[in-house]
RNA sequence: GGGAGUUUAGCUCAGCUGGGAGAGCAUCUGCCUUACAAGCAGAGGGUCAUAGGUUCGAGCCCUAUAACUCCCACCA
């Protein structure tokens, strides 16, 4: 071993190692349990960022240890194409070269789309690895690949034949001024000052009128009614009257409607279905005429009359003055709104309605439900499947036509002589109904989450019923990040369900988002990321990972700076110094054996073991950073401060077998522990496993420990109440550590020499003797308690009396006010009823002992 | 507007089925003790957001309030 802890002089070669030893692979196996995990598939749409390696870490420590415990793992890495996002990458590039992707074409475009991903797809790969993670690399998949685009197109196809999918209409973003429909996801909302403008529209039959407010004066064109709550007074009784129209005198009817709030601007609402996504459904439930105002490129339409090809923002003003003029218009008020805007070029966005693909969901989501609310399905942290029910109980059609390139393309030919809709799993060279050659595929692709929702079945193999998908399926957990419940993980469930008519994955673990030092969100916008890449090249892969699990806690998410990966250097290096230490003192060890166990033997074994326990237990409750924190504080507050201190005194002793019990303890323990945190830093275990004197080819294939019996000394845990207790003294006396006395012990356990020389060495004593009272020591001393025994410190002038009455005095009122404490609780006779016994009786003792203590110091 | 979360030491957070408030970092004191000064030993520091309630007993359960955060739906 190196004699500093150098992460990067063998995080490289340990992983190569891995992979050429072929250990992440997995294939079933029937004689084995199986544990399968599949990978929440990064986007190809450049680095990685801390939130995968939160992630991925979380995913590498379950699979890690399950491998470890015997069971046959397999974890399916893979990527998704995230067309969305990575067109609008794509985009940007051919804007720097001066193009349009229509300049360039839609199958140049697509080539690009490729060429782009198997670039990034790699470098992805590249990142991951750096990270040591474990999953079975040769099954790598991404949800473009050939068969993973079969398994879409094989699911589009049966929805669509049970009737699952039809098409419909829908209002769509549109920009006018790229004249391209834009995900809900690039269409930004701005607040804006405009005006809210309030216009007359009289009765037709003369008898008054209605003043509405509008924010949107030029889509007054396209108004095929005005709409009032029902339940409001001043207008429940003109409900079915006839409106004109101002500036076209067509006639609208006024309509009864909850959408229009009778505490919004006049309570009358204009309703301009071509126009506004609500006022299509307003128009859909009253059966209205939708007349379309503006066109494509943002101009009003002949239905404007005189204003026809003016632009919809520009012609506010005129229609304005129009409809002053006319008398239409009672007042102008500023007004604040939020409106929609593209994202590539600023402009206003357009309401588009518009014909799309639709998923039913009604039928699909009930099943995704029960799945869940049965407990098949079970979410940790538990609160979030309120989010995922809410989601799936509200649920509306899922829209799955995107008007974009890159992605799946809807497999949906029409016959351009009969018109019929021709879906099925090979293209068709003709149509079925009439004949005719003359076909079109539908240009729309399918929205990135119809691919991901088949991942955990499709990554198996599916549609082919291949060995893998009977063996692994369905997977065991799935970790994500709660951003995702309702778009991903719900949507695989109900596509399981259909598909597989089983549940994906048992256990849904939610991992927070990892935010900076001031809780705000990472993002490359504000440069306030930590990029995982550099903090391993500068700290290693271990620490980063470390400093991730340390203090997560699952669903909440996580504060997170450069800090924290220091922290977890140190407590590494302080793993490797102790094994070093270990392993110095180990040479030649050819087998372990715990026999002639000493009492700080059996008492390190039996913490060992009490940790081992509980250690599971959180594990197996996906309390990752609970686990990893006994594991800490196991390592340094007990094997390293006490059992590698007094270790010493064996191994450098006269005492042979005194020295091979202790040498088969420190590698037991130290073996035991590297394998535990193994599954959290898996570089330097598995470094510092191959250095021990006893080790096989790998620890990450050896068994993961499991609790074993072992008694505690009691006399040991006495022993070290007893050296705190003499530490304290010292210290509250400036015994600097350097100075040493002699020790006094008088103790109602028998101690042996091996005990005390420990009291001797861990209480800077420099001399120890048992004494069977205090009259015997000549000196003037100072007193140092634990329960059974005491220590006598004879520090010369450094005793002060005053200081010691007063120590007393302390020590005295703190156990006179525990003893009215218990005494209370004692006579409470509705305590003494109702509480457990066992607490009764703790109590009952505890009293007894600080009675009996306090007799003790008043006696001095 | 609907839903969820958070509030515990200066900072970051644990705290299980309700049974004497914890860790790490930071601070202060002492120590280069042959694995580790990236260390060791010791100490100080809290009205568990606020107000009620249930209980023998509340950081934990119930009700209300406040502040902050997130998700969804959006106001013509």
């Amino acid at each position: 071993m190196d004699k500093t802890y150098q992460p990067s002089n063998f995080e490289e070669d340990i992983y190569a190692n891995w992979l050429k030893n072929k250990y992440f692979s997995s294939f079933p196996n029937p004689n084995k349990p199986k544990f399968s995990v599949v990978m929440p598939p990064p986007n190809v749409t450049g680095k990685a960022h801390v939130g995968h390696a939160l992630n991925n870490t979380i995913q590498d420590v379950l699979v890690r240890r399950k491998r470890m415990q015997g069971y046959e793992t397999l974890w399916t890495p893979g990527t998704d194409h995230a067309a969305i996002a990575t067109e609008e990458v794509l985009c940007k590039a051919l804007k720097k070269e001066g193009l349009t992707k229509e300049q360039v074409g839609r199958e140049d475009f697509i080539r690009r789309g490729e060429e782009w991903y198997a670039q990034y797809g790699d470098l992805i790969k590249l990142q991951f690895e750096k990270l040591g993670i474990s999953p079975d690399w040769d099954r790598m998949a991404f949800t473009m690949d050939e068969n993973l685009s079969a398994a879409v197109r094989h699911a589009f196809v049966e929805y669509y034949n049970k009737g699952y999918i039809y098409r419909g209409k829908r209002s769509v973003n549109y920009c006018p001024s790229c004249k391209t429909t834009i995900s809900d996801n690039e269409n930004v909302y701005v607040e804006q000052n405009t005006f809210l403008w309030h216009i007359r529209y009289p009765f037709a039959d003369g008898s008054g009128e209605v003043v509405i407010a509008t924010t949107r004066p030029e889509t007054l064109f396209g108004d095929t009614a005005v709409a009032v709550n029902p339940k409001d007074p001043r207008y429940k009784n003109l409900i079915g009257k006839d409106l004109i129209l101002p500036l076209t005198g067509r006639t609208i009817k006024l309509i009864g409607d909850d959408y229009s709030e009778m505490d919004f601007g006049t309570g009358a609402v204009k309703i301009t279905p071509a126009h506004d996504p609500n006022d299509y459904e307003i128009g859909l439930r009253h059966n209205l005429e939708t007349i379309v105002c503006i066109d494509d490129d943002g101009r009003l339409t002949e239905a404007a009359g005189k204003f026809k090809g003016m632009d919809r923002i520009e012609a506010r003003k005129p229609i304005e003055e129009e409809l002053a003029r006319q008398g239409y218009l009672v007042k102008v008020e500023k007004y604040k709104n939020k409106v929609g805007t593209c994202e590539r070029c600023g402009s206003m966005t357009e309401p588009k309605i518009s014909t799309q693909w639709f998923v039913k969901m009604h039928d699909l989501a009930k099943p995704a439900i029960e799945a869940v609310k049965s407990g098949k399905i079970k979410f940790v942290p538990k609160r979030f499947e309120k989010t995922y029910l809410n989601w799936l109980g509200n649920i509306k059609d899922w829209c799955i036509s995107r008007q974009i390139w890159l992605g799946h393309r809807i497999p949906v030919f029409y016959c351009d002589d009969c018109g019929k809709q021709i879906v099925q799993e090979k293209d068709p060279e003709f149509c079925p109904n009439c004949g005719s050659k003359n076909l079109h595929q539908d240009p729309d692709v399918l929205d990135t989450w119809f691919s991901s929702a088949l991942w955990p079945f499709s990554t198996l193999g599916y549609p082919k019923q291949t060995p893998e998908l009977k063996y692994y399926y369905p997977t065991d957990v799935l970790v994500t990040g709660y951003d995702i419940i309702t778009f991903w993980v719900s949507k695989m469930v109900f596509s399981s369900l259909f598909f597989m008519k089983q549940i994906p994955f048992k256990d849904v673990v939610i991992n927070g988002i990892v935010r900076d030092a001031k809780g705000v969100k990472m993002s490359k916008h504000l440069g306030n990321g930590i990029d995982p890449m550099e903090m391993i090249a500068k700290y290693g892969a271990d620490a980063l990972r470390l400093s991730l699990i340390n203090g997560m806690s699952m669903g909440t998410d996580l504060k997170y700076s450069e800090d924290r990966i220091k922290e977890a250097k140190i407590f590494i290096n302080k793993i490797y110094n102790a094994s070093k230490f270990v392993i110095s003192a180990t040479e030649g060890v050819k087998e372990i054996k715990l026999e002639n166990l000493a009492e700080k033997d059996k008492w390190i074994l039996h913490h060992f073991n009490k940790m081992v326990k509980a250690f599971n237990k959180s594990m197996d409750r996906y309390n990752l950073s609970g686990a990893l924190s006994l594991l800490m504080d196991f390592f340094v507050g007990k094997f390293c401060d006490w059992y590698i201190e007094l270790a010493k005194l064996d191994l450098y002793g006269e005492d042979v077998k005194a020295k091979v019990t202790t040498q088969s303890v420190l590698l037991y323990v130290l073996d035991g522990c590297l394998k535990m945190f193994h599954i959290f830093i898996p570089f330097v275990t598995e470094y510092i496993y191959l250095s021990l004197p006893i080790h096989e080819k790998t620890i990450m294939l050896c068994k993961f420990p499991e609790a074993q019996r072992q008694a505690n000394s009691k006399q040991f845990e006495e022993v070290i109440k007893l050296i705190k207790a003499i530490r304290a003294v010292r210290a509250e006396y400036k015994v600097p550590d350097n100075k040493r006395t002699k020790i006094y012990v008088q103790s109602k356990i028998k101690l042996n020499q091996n005990l005390l020389a420990g009291i001797n060495k861990l209480g800077f004593g420099n001399q120890i003797e048992v004494v069977s009272n205090e009259g015997q020591i000549a000196e003037k001393y100072v007193k140092a308690l634990a329960d059974e025994m005491m220590a006598y410190l004879p520090i010369g002038q450094l005793v002060d009396e005053d200081k010691e009455r007063e120590r007393k005095q302390k020590e005295i009122e703190s156990l006179k006010f525990e003893i009215q404490r218990s005494t209370k609780m004692l006579e409470n006779p509705r305590f003494v009823e109702k509480a457990p016994k066992a607490l009764v009786d703790e109590e009952r003792a505890k009293l007894q002992k600080n009675k009996a203590l306090l007799e003790n110091l008043l006696k001095d």
